[in-house]
DNA sequence: CGTGCCTGTTCGGCCAACCCGGACGCAAGC
DNA sequence: GCTTGCGTCCGGGTTGGCCGAACAGGCACG
């Protein structure tokens, strides 16, 4: 029978789409066994387990007592993807800098497949409750970071990117409305900042401020989280946006910089 | 108990191997082509394609102006697997307050796949060049904390593992000797810690101490590394060891009261 | 503007290899 | 010692992966 799925075009290789499944369970699971993957994609066990294997040999996975585990050349590859990252190199010591200095948790992120990703973070965390660890992937409409980045992207790349991952609602003050977020974002565009007020997590305010490419790219984020009593300061809604800010602006110049020599 | 166990007779999925194949390639060249993937590979592009497609519909790679690189999803689940990671948790603020107290750049390996995984690090980059950075692979003969580890394994695992993937010398310090490692081995495990005398960068000293759970299964190990003029001080000669091996014996004692709740 | 080249993408068809069902080994436990 | 559960290992059939080749698109050059 012809397939039915939406395959139109590209051709896929359903061996890898099953190994990648496999990947995410056992990361999903926090490691599992061969029956708990078996029975999570409803494969038999005699499918899975050569590619379990086939993994192991490969080091992608671990095994110990049976269950398998994602293996620490996932953190060598992201690590290394990380640190060759143009964002990362010019932004990190600038994030603790910034993070010393207002005495906030700063967190620089990137978008990759229409979320935002957090690559790095500074500050105390004691402070206040990080929003995101490193490596988390975040909707960007939530976030001061996001909301900095969709500003400086492309109408028709935003519609593309709320079309596929929805808006969905984390607390009560969440923008859910796309023509509100657009209302939003053009605010953003024009002062250079964004505010994020309790739209992701209760208690939690921030602001952030984009980087993007000379041809407009948007290339990453830089934001300072704050408990919400200390967003209502007049140091908040003053200094610490423009300070934001300015740093975003000296890591873009220092990656221009780069881009030149 | 790791299972080690000889899997070269069970079944492999040949397309889950050229996946890999292709996800070693781009990490290796930090970004490639379609065309640079097929050539390294000896494939044709046709066969590498539809690789590609599937590999960045799940995620794992991502394409920007042609070139292939491994996504931030690595980072995620490699973050992921070291958050939960019991060592890591325990070790983490006890590596920093040690780097702190010694002034010293401390980092935390576990071993995998018969090599040591560099999973965490403290102490002012500044001071001294860091041997690993985070998520770097290390044969276990030439650093303090591979040693530490290679001492609190069963003799049959250690022929294993320098079977597996040999001695390599880095230096002239480093021990080539299968032998020779074997009776350092056994002055480490009496004494509690191992050094590393320039066996792997020259210049470059370390006192390393092992982790071990009650079942003597190695958890891990912990290492202080210095200049080397700073090695022939009383200091690390003395009391620095002495420090490293009490931290280690901490971590490890926490570890098992953990266990036992 | 056409031509050549290079890179990426798609396609037809053959045959290997992936998937399932089922059998086997091996523990642990009423 | 029988059962149960889990992991591992095949045989067979058919799906789907691989190659060779053709197609499309961009850029430089004449």
């Amino acid at each position: 029978m012809t397939d039915h799925a939406d395959t139109s075009g590209s051709r896929r290789i359903a061996a890898v789409d099953k190994c990648c499944e496999i990947l995410d369970t056992i990361h999903e699971l926090q490691g599992a066994t061969l029956t708990e993957i078996s029975e999570h994609l409803g494969l038999t066990p005699g499918t899975v387990h050569p590619h379990l294997v086939t993994l192991f040999e490969n080091q992608l996975v671990t095994k110990k007592d049976g269950v398998y585990s994602p293996s620490f050349k996932f953190l060598r590859v992201g690590e290394s993807r990380r640190r060759e990252n143009v964002f990362f190199r010019h932004a990190n010591s600038k994030m603790e800098e910034l993070a010393r200095r207002i005495d906030a948790r700063v967190q620089i992120y990137v978008e990759e497949f229409g979320m935002g990703v957090c690559i790095a973070q500074a500050g105390s965390r004691s402070s206040i409750q990080p929003p995101d660890e490193v490596g988390d992937q975040t909707h960007l409409h939530v976030i001061a970071a996001g909301k900095a980045m969709l500003a400086e992207m492309p109408d028709e790349r935003i519609s593309e990117i709320v079309e596929q991952h929805g808006m969905p609602e984390h607390t009560s003050n969440t923008v859910v409305d796309e023509s509100a977020l657009f209302g939003e974002l053009e605010d953003i565009s024009e002062q250079g900042y964004a505010f994020n007020d309790e739209e992701y997590i209760s208690g939690l305010g921030a602001v952030g401020s984009a980087v993007t490419a000379e041809n407009g790219d948007v290339i990453g984020a830089i934001s300072a989280a704050v408990p919400t009593n200390r967003m209502a300061t007049s140091e908040f809604t003053n200094t610490v946006p423009h300070d934001v800010a300015s740093v975003a602006n000296t890591i873009e110049l220092d990656i221009h910089v780069e881009n030149k020599g």
